[in-house]
DNA sequence: ACTTGACTAGAATATGATTCTAAAATAAAA
DNA sequence: TTTTATTTTAGAATCATATTCTAGTCAAGT
């Protein structure tokens, strides 16, 4: 009955040969300095076949976008539901994003350094479900932590902007080559410091802090 | 003597309008979707006469981000100069990030949601010179409250991501209208939190914590 | 008044995104 | 296998828009 389902074999091939292509200038120049001539070149597809894969060049940037952060996501939801304690659980989050930031630097470099580019935002519904589903998960795991005295009573956005905010400006400075301080350091400093920024009691959990640095900078 | 500057009168007044106009598309829409035509017919200046003023589009772009920055970078170093104690400066700086976003929506918009946009960190190297200046007044400030003890050792490129990067998650929020909690229990609630990341010993300075906020989400 | 260089105007050009037409490849039907 | 339908690819044609070019206008100094 679904013979209108007439799927050729190598189709999705090309059309993630075409993603992959305009990731690594993506990333490299950012959207608007890639022409899709250099998308071409790269990815040996023609101009009608990006154009049958991708409704515009705008529309293949989202398409890179969503691909990139939906395997970003599903890493921090596995994450969040080991239900381990809460300062485990934070330290966690800052680890698995900065060493992913470390070990895809590619997809990092497109993913941040855009995240706030607007054709984002405006298009493509589905990143805006992403986002949503995804903070509704990144809220429930909260409201459990908080339920259990971990953490103080906080508006989630403000929690949200504590935890990712420092965690998304240290990845700035790393992409950019600014950062100084390398990332297990940074891992242990952030989360450290996360940690007594939400925790309800700091000092009677855990008599110490500053776990390590050295005596740079 | 400075014969070469044959300055016409209006020269400056129309240079202003062209940027004038072209932060209000820029901000409205982003840079990629504003046609040099939308600035022409907004700032009722020619093609030629924009050139003259700046040589692309992306210099436009970044001559009303300098021109944003430079307001916004004089607002905090005037701050710091102030010399008030950690905690306050703290407070101080936060309260000055956010109070500004609410009053320079248009600016906001722009300097923020762009600011890892490419044609930044690239051309223009002034912009680089003004962020270098800018850190290098801040880190001195911070060296001063780390030798009073106030703050506790760490690194420049931690303590930015600490401080920046909450009030700039926030903001980000805040002008996408996500954000729940109003600026100013948000002030009060990421100073506070800041403090207690940053400082020495919170709980022995101030006994403390959570000075407000209300039942909210 | 005249010369000079900054400034403005708008047409011409160039670059690059998108559309269009047709053909090749593949899968399903006969 | 042959036929038919559908998807996919190709590349030329088109269209949108950023930039350049040429010719002027204007303000100030001589």
């Amino acid at each position: 009955m679904n013979r209108r389902k007439g799927r050729h074999a190598g189709s999705e091939v090309r059309k993630s040969e075409i993603i992959h292509a305009a990731l690594e200038h993506f990333s490299a120049s950012g959207v608007s300095q890639t022409s899709m001539a250099d998308i071409r070149s790269r990815s040996r597809a023609s101009t009608g076949s990006i154009y049958h894969h991708f409704k515009s060049k705008e529309n293949l940037a989202a398409e890179v976008f969503l691909e990139g952060i939906r395997v970003y996501q599903k890493g921090i939801l596995r994450l969040l539901g080991e239900e381990t304690g809460a300062r485990e659980g934070i330290h966690a989050v800052v680890a698995f994003h900065l060493k992913w930031v470390q070990e895809h630097t590619t997809w990092a470099r497109y993913l941040f350094q855009h995240r706030y580019a607007s054709f984002m935002a405006s298009t493509e519904e589905e990143i805006t479900r992403l986002n949503r589903d995804f903070l509704q998960h990144v809220s429930a795991w909260f409201e459990r932590q908080r339920r259990q005295g971990s953490f103080r009573d906080l508006p989630l956005d403000i929690s949200v902007s504590l935890i990712l905010g420092p965690c998304m400006e240290y990845t700035r400075q790393y992409l950019s080559g600014q950062a100084i301080t390398g990332v297990d350091q940074a891992i242990a400093e952030i989360s450290d410091a996360l940690w007594h920024s939400l925790c309800e009691d700091p000092v009677s959990v855990t008599g110490h802090r500053a776990l390590s640095h050295g005596g740079d900078r």
